[in-house]
DNA sequence: CCACTAATGCAAAAGCTTCTCATTTCTATA
DNA sequence: TATAGAAATGAGAAGCTTTTGCATTAGTGG
């Protein structure tokens, strides 16, 4: 029950929470900008307002149950927090996303860090490239 | 003389292009958001428009003079090229910025591409945590 | 030196995100 | 269960960075 979930992370389970919630779970693997969690209000009837989208999100990634990317354009993508830190690989032809994981980087993250004296709160990495499917389109 | 460089990468030597590579020099090392670059400009009199700011800096990333490196919250900087690739450690108290570079890791993100068929143009890696004088100033 | 094309400045617009504030909704409490 | 107070919401305005349109100006090759 996501009511519980909510309260658990702090938070009063309102409506709006609670859909967002469940739009994310229902979209888990995916990345979403915050328009496209509207849209999906939208399509669902649902009277929920963008700005309301953002802070709910907003929220959520303080909360720790969503995580934020900040992809190169200046827009942000969130999903739900899987435990599992991941990377990401886009390909700058077509948009598309994969993603990734990779201890021998996340070790060195943690010791370069730790070289320079920073106390690690975060990190991403992100390859741009051209995906095997838009290499095939251009040959 | 950056008049040559700027021929040599195909761009009419033109007076802000000229200005704008000059402040990047002399602020080498830094990274400079478009405004920055804007507000030197101002300072040292010239009559340049922001817009031209965008347009230059984008064309000299297009020719490879400068680099633009997207940050968190949306917006970009950039900083002359120096040749050798680097990545970044940022504070998220102090908005202090380190360079770093990793052999290991270059080397593992070339493999991850490779291995998901990805043709590599670019990528990026950012840490972000707290530097050391920030977790002093907090105890 | 001149004509042609490219570059510039300004202001307006665009895109994403945040803020304001009046109104509504939770929730703890009686 | 009713209710007061705090927190959340919706709608639109505003903020920021970046881009674009267009008339004007400035390089450049011949």
């Amino acid at each position: 029950m996501s009511q519980q979930e909510l309260k658990k992370a702090g938070l009063k389970a309102t409506v709006p929470r609670l859909k967002i919630l469940k739009i994310l779970e229902a979209k888990q693997g995916k990345h979403m900008r915050a328009e496209d969690v509207y849209k999906c209000l939208l399509a669902s009837d649902e009277d929920i307002g963008l700005a309301t989208v953002y802070r709910v999100l907003t929220q959520f990634e303080q909360a720790g149950l969503v995580v934020r990317h900040h992809f190169d354009g200046g827009h942000s993508v969130f999903e739900l927090d899987q435990g599992e830190h991941h990377d990401h690989m886009l390909c700058v032809k077509c948009g598309r996303v994969d993603e990734f994981v990779d201890d021998i980087i996340e070790e060195r993250q943690k010791a370069i860090a730790e070289q320079g004296g920073y106390k690690i709160t975060d990190h991403s990495l992100h390859i741009y490239g051209v995906c095997p499917a838009c290499q095939k389109n251009a040959a």
